[in-house]
DNA sequence: GCCAACGTTGGC
DNA sequence: GCCAACGTTGGC
């Protein structure tokens, strides 16, 4: 099993979101590298952690889990789409996307700045400066240190 | 809202 | 195929 980080910024879809939706497909990826992750490299069970980009402070929220591996983004197709790509073709798509489903809020949200100060995650992509991808690899140790930051999984 | 960092585009 | 210009990300 691996494990992922993914941003969103909670404005445009947030963890909460995910919830009520139950399930989504992570769609609009636009960068090359995240898309052959997405691609390539995503397995369903694999782990993420739900990151809230551009708040106040961004944080890890909660933990999801893949449940569809990587296949292409309907959205690249359609031209009323926001995410539409006139250089993609059905047989040659450009852009993927993973169904994820949530699987529980950490019992309290850890602030990037929290990340940074851990000891423990040394070397994670996401306090590095300049990091940009939205979807990144994490590693098992790091992941589970992130949790445990978090109080663990709230339940309820 | 600002702007540094970084990816992409396109002229040459 | 270089690289300046441009657009976007995302912390602050």
């Amino acid at each position: 099993m691996r494990y992922w980080l993914m941003k969103s910024e909670p404005d445009e879809y947030s963890y909460d979101d995910l919830v009520a939706d139950g399930r989504t497909h992570w769609d609009g990826v636009r960068n090359y590298q995240a898309r052959n992750m997405l691609r390539d490299d995503f397995a369903v069970g694999d782990r993420v952690l739900y990151y809230h980009s551009r708040s106040k402070p961004p944080h890890v929220v909660g933990v999801a889990e893949v449940v569809r591996a990587g296949y292409p983004d309907p959205t690249q197709f359609d031209p009323e789409e926001k995410y539409f790509d006139p250089k993609a073709t059905p047989d040659e798509p450009r852009w993927y996307v993973v169904d994820i489903t949530p699987v529980g809020k950490l019992a309290r949200a850890v602030p990037l700045a929290e990340l940074k100060q851990s000891p423990a995650l040394e070397g994670m992509l996401v306090i590095k400066r300049g990091m940009r991808l939205s979807v990144q690899p994490v590693d098992e140790a790091h992941f589970e240190a992130v949790v445990e930051m978090g109080g663990g999984l709230a339940t309820g």
